[in-house]
DNA sequence: AATCTAATTGCAAATAATTATCAATTAGCG
DNA sequence: CGCTAATTGATAATTATTTGCAATTAGATT
């Protein structure tokens, strides 16, 4: 836990209960490329009272800060994720949400190439592999155990 | 003018004026990658008295139909693009909005090899680069002639 | 060409995701 | 401990998009 309060104070941000709490929720094997709702409905069920604007003003600020990234996968929402040190991209099964982060760097040189090619100073980017899990038994429970 | 009409015939769709303008507007060079706002817009530039929601509901049924590829790149809205015979992916200057089209077979190849190696059937994937023009001068002006 | 029917449209209201307002509370420096 | 700016909660506002429904229309059928 101390280990939060240090990289609040870092970024330059009180120590305060909602703050915490997020951070814990993140850090959640579960709660990998999470939602603002969903961070709120686990606050919920957890008893906090933290109010749905405190989460994605908090989550806005993480990622001001570095502290979480944050995706667009299809669907419209945004996801966060707490920032990892290595950069990785997003495989996502569309039936039951599971995520696999991968690197590649063959991908990652060939996207600074074509960017340099085209003179364009590239600053970020986004790449992400929709599709269905083959084992279609794993995948529903999956679903299941993350309705 | 004729091969709308075929294109939409072949779809089951029927010929209608807000369809066929529609159409019209995404042919533009000018108007690759447009969001729904500004196809509205460009329509009452043209004095067509075309409802909004028709623009929505007759991209979304274009978008079933394959006409045009739908696209979440930075900053919230959908945007839409006729859908072009080889896939391709996009690189965007978030500084003048620029977008350059790319194809990079070897990307491609990785990506199935990623799914493939963790047990995901492939559907599809977004690939987008963000950067900004090198040549300022030249992204300025691209930006003020799209205000 | 007149008729018919299901598809289409326009408008306005409804949703969904997210942000802004503002008064009340609080972290943490002095 | 007191002060002040940062933070929070509740709610209203915004933005992007969808939906419900009555009126209109494309195009198949007489």
């Amino acid at each position: 836990m101390p280990e939060h309060n240090e990289e609040l104070k870092r970024a330059g941000l009180k120590v305060t209960l909602p703050r915490v709490k997020i951070l814990d929720i993140l850090q959640c094997p579960n709660n990998q490329h999470i939602s603002a709702e969903d961070v709120y409905k686990i606050l919920l069920e957890h008893h906090e009272e933290i109010g749905l604007a405190t989460v994605y003003r908090v989550l806005n600020q993480f990622d001001d800060a570095g502290i979480v990234t944050r995706h667009h996968f299809e669907g419209g929402k945004s996801v966060f994720e707490l920032t990892q040190k290595a950069h990785h991209d997003h495989l996502v099964c569309l039936n039951c949400g599971k995520v696999v982060e991968f690197e590649d760097d063959v991908i990652e040189q060939r996207q600074v190439d074509i960017a340099k090619r085209n003179k364009i100073k590239l600053t970020n980017h986004s790449l992400y592999l929709y599709g269905e899990c083959e084992d279609e038994i794993a995948c529903e429970k999956y679903r299941l155990d993350n309705l």
